[in-house]
DNA sequence: TATTGTTATACTCTATAACTATA
DNA sequence: TATAGTTATAGAGTATAACAATA
């Protein structure tokens, strides 16, 4: 009974397996990083594509709106929006003295499309392990969770 | 025609709505930070936790099987083990010249149990809003995503 | 006075590259 | 030569508090 190199990695018991919180932030995590390698090559990150695929679907929102939707504070969309601005992807009028109204540039519109096309294969690629049942459910359960 | 205060913030289309990885990461969030809320009083972060209890399940593991088994990295490992051991609520020995094999102290034992019950009760909060089959189903849409 | 946006700053988690020591 | 762990550093996202300007 000698005990050799210990070669194999002993199995592990993962007390959090049956842990909504915890699939949930693996598999978000999953998600995420299959997604930043696909938006790796046009120099974006997730949370700017939400940003622009949002502006582009309620031209003319304001900054303040489109944070709170995504659930990004007031004071992390300044430099992200700036950002998107500053790639002249976004453009910013006065709507009054205190609102800024958001609308792609022409360059954002083609940008948009690029991820929008994107994040669709990146969508379907996961959404294809599931049939159509498993998807709708998937999608209510969350929501339930959410409400 | 007039335009007066424009009061109501217009309800934004939000076309990421149906998709999967922003639920999943939205739901995510939420979660997490329901979680941290809870976890505040005890000092402890979500990732600490979940070290704290694979340990507890797996006395004497290594350092980077825990990791390998919650995604963590080896080089992210290292703060958040020598956090748990400062805290004095795990103990390093020595188990070969390389690897360390990590056991909870009794001081480790009592917090484990502590944010045990905290996890739990944070598991059911969510829990209690789906029925059994819609859990079951949640739970095997993810690792369906993940296999 | 309430709303919109801004600045500054810190925290948590993650990622990569280069390194040491041991098997 | 491969493995376990480490160091240093950067990045992404989020949080809070204090503030200015405008309605």
């Amino acid at each position: 009974m000698d005990k050799p190199h210990n070669t194999a990695t002993p199995t592990l018991v993962n007390p959090l397996e049956a842990h909504l919180g915890y699939q949930l932030r693996r598999t978000s995590a999953l998600m995420m990083a299959e997604l930043g390698a696909r938006l790796a090559r046009t120099g974006m990150r997730p949370a700017e594509t939400a940003v622009l695929l949002l502006i582009r679907a309620n031209a003319g929102c304001q900054q303040g709106a489109v944070g709170a939707l995504l659930g990004i504070k007031p004071a992390n969309m300044v430099p992200l929006a700036a950002r998107l601005v500053k790639q002249g992807l976004v453009e910013r009028t006065r709507a009054d003295g205190r609102t800024h109204a958001l609308s792609l540039t022409r360059r954002g519109r083609v940008r948009a499309a690029v991820v929008s096309r994107l994040l669709d294969s990146h969508e379907k690629a996961f959404q294809s392990r599931l049939d159509r049942r498993a998807f709708k459910g998937l999608l209510a359960a969350m929501a339930t969770l959410r409400k």
